[in-house]
This record gives C-alpha cells, structure tokens and sequence, in this order.
DNA sequence: ACACCGGTCTGAAACGTTTCACATATCTAC
DNA sequence: GTAGATATGTGAAACGTTTCAGACCGGTGT
C-alpha cells in the first residue's frame, strides 16, 4: 500500500481506530485521502454476509403518506448507517415481487413493505432466508413477525360516526377494488358505526374504483352524482385522502356544493388535506411515526441481541374541517 | 453443488443459458428452486466491479415533484435490471454529502441529482472516481456532463407576464434563501418581465422565506399581509408550489381573497395545485420526462459505447387557473 | 488412423474486504 | 537479565461470484 502497511492494516484504520498506533494511523489517512480510497461495499458486505441497506417498498410513491413513512424510516436508517432503497410496488403484486426479487440479491438487512392485498409468496421466501420482514400499516397475520399498523377499524368508525352525528343517513364509503385490508378494516368500521346509529344496513353505499388514487376518487363521485337524487348518499368517507380530493374535485365541478350538498371524510391526513379547496376532514395516522417506529423493530431484529416480535396499533384521530361542517353562513370562498 | 455440478456452471447457467446442454440446465434449475437459492449481489459485482443500483438524490421528498421525477426514473431503470436508491438531501449539504458517500460506497453505476446550491466536493470526487452524475432540474456547469434542465427563465418570465396581462403593477417573487441556480433563474425571469412590462424595478418584491416548502411560503405570506396596504403587492410568482399552497393558506386565513385581493402563480404544477382551496396557476414541467431523460442519459454513460455528454432544456408551460384570474362574477366556492 | 472441431463442463484465479492466528517489538516486574 | 505481558503489525484464509484456459468427448473430414 501507499502508505507502506498492509491491507489488514488498512483494516484496522478505518474499523478499530484504536488498536493501530497513532502515527500509522495518520499516514493511513494521509494516504486514503491522496488516493481518494474508498471502501468498496460489496467487498465488505460480501465478507459480513449481508449489506448495510434495507428495502422500503411502498404502495404507491406519489401518495404523501408514503413519503411521510419514508422520511421516518430514514430518519431511524440513516443515523444508524443503512441505506434505503425505496421501492414502489404501485400496488400490482408483480412489481411488488420483482422488488423483493432485487431486495434478496443484494441481501439487505430487512425489509419494510406495505404489502398488496395477498401476502407474496416472494415475502415468505425472503423471510426463511433469516430477511427481518416488518409489515408497515398492515397487521400481522401471525404473531411470528413484527408489524406495525393503525387500528383502522376504528378510523373507520370516528369517520362514520361523525357524519351521523352531522346527521347523514345515506352514507357512502370510497375504497378500492384491490381487497388490501387496511381499506377492509376501514369499511368495517364505517359499517359497523352506520349499522349502529341507524339501524339499518342500507344506509352505507360502497364503491370500489379501480384504484385509491385521485382518479379513483373522481370516478367514484361520478357514479354517486349519476344517482337519482333521493337514493343518493349526502357523505362520503374514503379509504384515503388522494381519493377524498379526487371526490372533491369531482362534486366541485359538477356544482355540487361541499360541504352543503356533500359532505366528505377522507383519511390519513396528509398535509395537502388542509390545503385543500375545500380543507379536507381526515382520519389521522402518525405517519413518520410509523416508519420510525417500523425501522426501529427492524433494526432490533436485525440486530444481535434478542429479539422479541412487536405488533404495535396506533390509533387514529379525527380531525374535523371544513369538508365535513354543515355551513350555518355561506362566506368567503376557502 | 447440489446438481452434481460445477459452480461455474451455475454461473453460466444463470448469465448464459444457451452455453450449457439442456438437461444439466434443467437439473441445475431444479436445485436453484428447491434449495431457494438467491445469487449474491456483492459477490457479483465485486467481480464486475460495480453494482447494478443507480442513486437518486433529491432536494426534498415530500415535494410531489420529487416523487414524479422518481417515478420517470424507475420507468426506465427498473426494466434495465437496475434498483434505484432514493436519497433525500432536504437542501441540506451536509446530509447530501453524506449520501453521496454512501452511494460511492456502494459502487453504483451512477448518480442523479437535484443538488444544492453549490456543487458539493464529494460530487466530484465520485466524477473523479469515474461514476457518471446526470444533473437533474439543474444546468451544468461545464459540457463535460449532462444534466437535465428546465428554461427557468422562460418560465418565471410566462408567469411574471401573464400577471402584468392582468394589471398587476406591485409584484412579489417568493424564492428560498437556500441559494439554489433554479430559483435564481426563476427571479432573473420574473424581474426581467417586470422590469420590461413597467420599465421599474421598483415593482418587484423579493422574499426569501427560510425553506422552499409550504411552511415557507406561509411565512411569506405573513411578511406581506404585514406591509402597508398602499405598499403591498397584489400578486406572487412562487418558485415552487409547496409554496404557492402556503401562501394561499396564509391569505385564506388572514381573509384576504385570492384572486380578488391576490394573486398568486405556482411553479411546477404538481398535481396537488389543481385541487388546492383555490385552483393554483402554474408553471408546468415535464416532470416524468424529466426523470426519464436523465435515467436515459445516466444509463447511456454508464454502457459500454460511446457517450456524447447531452443537456436537454424542456420549455416549461403556464397552465392558468383560478389562482390568478380576475374573476368576473362570483359564483360557487370552487 | 489422425487431426481438428464444436459443444460441454471443470477448476482455479481474481475481485476487495474482514478476521484471526501469529510474529515482532517494547515495556514491566522481579 | 529474563519471563511474561502489552502493543502493534503481518499474512493468509474466507466470503460467492465471474471468467478464462483448458479437459474431455463424440463426431467429421481427410
């Protein structure tokens, strides 16, 4: 070597500082940043038998719920010396095996996903390969992994329940045709408090557009605006916000007065909820929380030590705007 | 092996099929699934040399834009068998750098990236070090990269005069203090339609709120809802639209009525400005293609042929919305 | 019978680290 | 002065691939 020492040497400088002698440790130094050394990954990591990365794979990349995880994910990774890959299934269950696929090869230490509707069989591979898997806003089918969720069936039910309260009965629930539980959850618990505050079954609509994205919310509100006026529902909650603005959007171009003529919940709270041209009522998640809390079970499991498998459910709040308030004055538009 | 059969032969079964006899493939096949057998990344490409992941380092995450401009990149990495490594440097050198690092660590086979305001050193050295960076919504420096860009100016330019087309005279350019060359070029265009539609330079204000987000643009707005009225602009070009929705929000709260009282003109025209409390004028950029184009390039340096360095310009367009209209009568909130 | 060929497979080197057993030098205590 | 301990450095093995020179084999043309 430049520095006229040997690669384990070398070694030493750059992993136990303390066992090499101050002087050769400066010439090593010195002649790192000459050369521009730096250690190559692969080489490392194929020794360790694994590489100091972790997948993140997620439903849908242009969904801000997401990036908000990804950012508490990061925030947990990355002082901690691992990398992200983020992935984006986009919800079809092929991408999501062909990131998985990838995940494996390059033998990241664990994986945090936001599965499709059916656990992939790809996953349970991964997982007897010894890969922590942590499940991320999706329960645990079994109390053999770590996952971390929201008590859905209770947003669900601060939803519904505050539309009732408003006085709704013919209420709507927006979710998509992908069968994911979260949104199953969520229609459950709308049900349920619908069921409960009248009575009846019939008072609950549900829609399932092709996808939980702002046009899958434009195409639910307009088979609800193609309605006969007396059957049609007066509110609607959604299994996400992207489809709660695509509602919005739709019910606004039409003339359909929010929150006069219909009222809308949507979920997950993201930022652009508050912005929007009509602010958005939401069903709070903590969402960074979420992925820091993810990665933080992923980073125990990963670890050395013992490990014991955490399903924490955090629960979900309502928070109330104007997209839900029945206007006693018609002001300002906002 | 398993199979009876050499490693190198597994290798080649793996990398080049056509070279082994039909059965020992199928028996090598067999082993592969029943064993589940996954190729290690590091090991291969300690060999080649370098890993089959690109880096993507973005200015802010939770900026949608960021998130279209993933996408456009996954559309073409991922058919190329390449994982993209998403790194957010949220404007802040120092996280950029140490990102970079990692990545350089990793040995990918390139990087993309909105960088902060100066270039940082570690960027070049991973130049140096022979990985190809393709600059992202930023021009080069110098012909001896590529780099992907929009024509800012043309763009601070379309909005700055659709504003004077509609009698605006006090106007105010909402930029970050962050430094960045993109929103440099979005004031230089803004003041040079200003300058030339009043022939003053004294009818533009410029505000430099701490980050280019909505939190940003609120306090922006704060600063301008504090001027006296007689002094105070009567509409705003945002560099971006985290910032227009701040603004807007601010202005909404304060009662201030937009278009009425203000204006406002958005930049970027992320899918979030149409469906804000007010429909947001903006300047739109192709930000799939972009992302598209820039993996193109990266993956164009990184093969084997020749490489001509490229540094398209995508012309930016001004899509008009409510934002900025004067509005003639005044009918349902929308 | 012979050389040569293409097709198929093997075996070993090489990639750049980490780690571990071991060598060497220096110090401490008697 | 010697034994032992401590501090520091060396050299080689190992990680799991890819690649390449060559071995082997049955067939072909002469």
């Amino acid at each position: 070597m430049r520095a006229g020492v040997s690669v384990g040497t070398v070694s030493n400088v750059l992993n136990r500082p303390d066992v090499v002698s101050p002087q050769t440790r400066e010439r090593v130094q010195a002649a790192i940043a000459q050369l521009g050394f730096v250690r190559n990954e692969s080489a490392r990591h194929l020794r360790a038998g694994r590489s100091r990365t972790i997948g993140l794979v997620v439903l849908d990349i242009a969904n801000p719920f997401f990036t908000d995880v990804a950012r508490g994910v990061e925030d947990v990774a990355n002082p901690a010396g691992l990398a992200v890959i983020l992935c984006n299934s986009d919800d079809r269950p092929a991408k999501e095996a062909a990131h998985l696929d990838v995940l494996a090869e390059q033998r990241v230490q664990g994986v945090l996903i936001t599965p499709t509707a059916a656990l992939s069989p790809n996953l349970q591979a991964l997982r007897d390969r010894g890969t922590p898997v942590v499940l991320l806003d999706r329960r645990a089918p079994g109390p053999d992994q770590c996952a971390v969720a929201v008590d859905d069936v209770l947003g669900g039910r601060l939803a519904a329940d505050h539309l009732l309260e408003r006085g709704h009965r013919r209420i709507a629930f927006i979710g998509g045709s992908s069968g994911l539980p979260q949104v199953q959850e969520r229609h459950d618990g709308v049900a349920a408090a619908v069921r409960d505050g009248t009575g009846s079954d019939d008072s609950l609509l549900v829609l399932s557009p092709a996808t939980l994205t702002v046009a899958g919310g434009r195409e639910a509100a307009a088979q609800i605006i193609g309605m006969p006026a007396g059957r049609r529902p007066t509110a609607a909650v959604c299994a996400n916000d992207l489809m709660a603005l695509g509602v919005l959007q739709e019910m606004v171009r039409h003339g359909v007065r929010v929150p006069d003529e219909f009222a809308i919940v949507g979920y997950d709270d993201i930022d652009f909820a508050a912005a929007a041209a009509v602010p958005l009522t939401s069903v709070r998640k903590p969402r960074q929380e979420l992925g820091r809390r993810a990665a933080e079970l992923l980073l125990d499991e990963a670890g050395d030590g013992e490990h014991q498998h955490q399903q924490p459910v955090f629960e979900p709040v309502l928070v109330v705007r104007e997209s839900s308030m029945v206007r006693r004055s018609r002001t300002v538009a906002s």
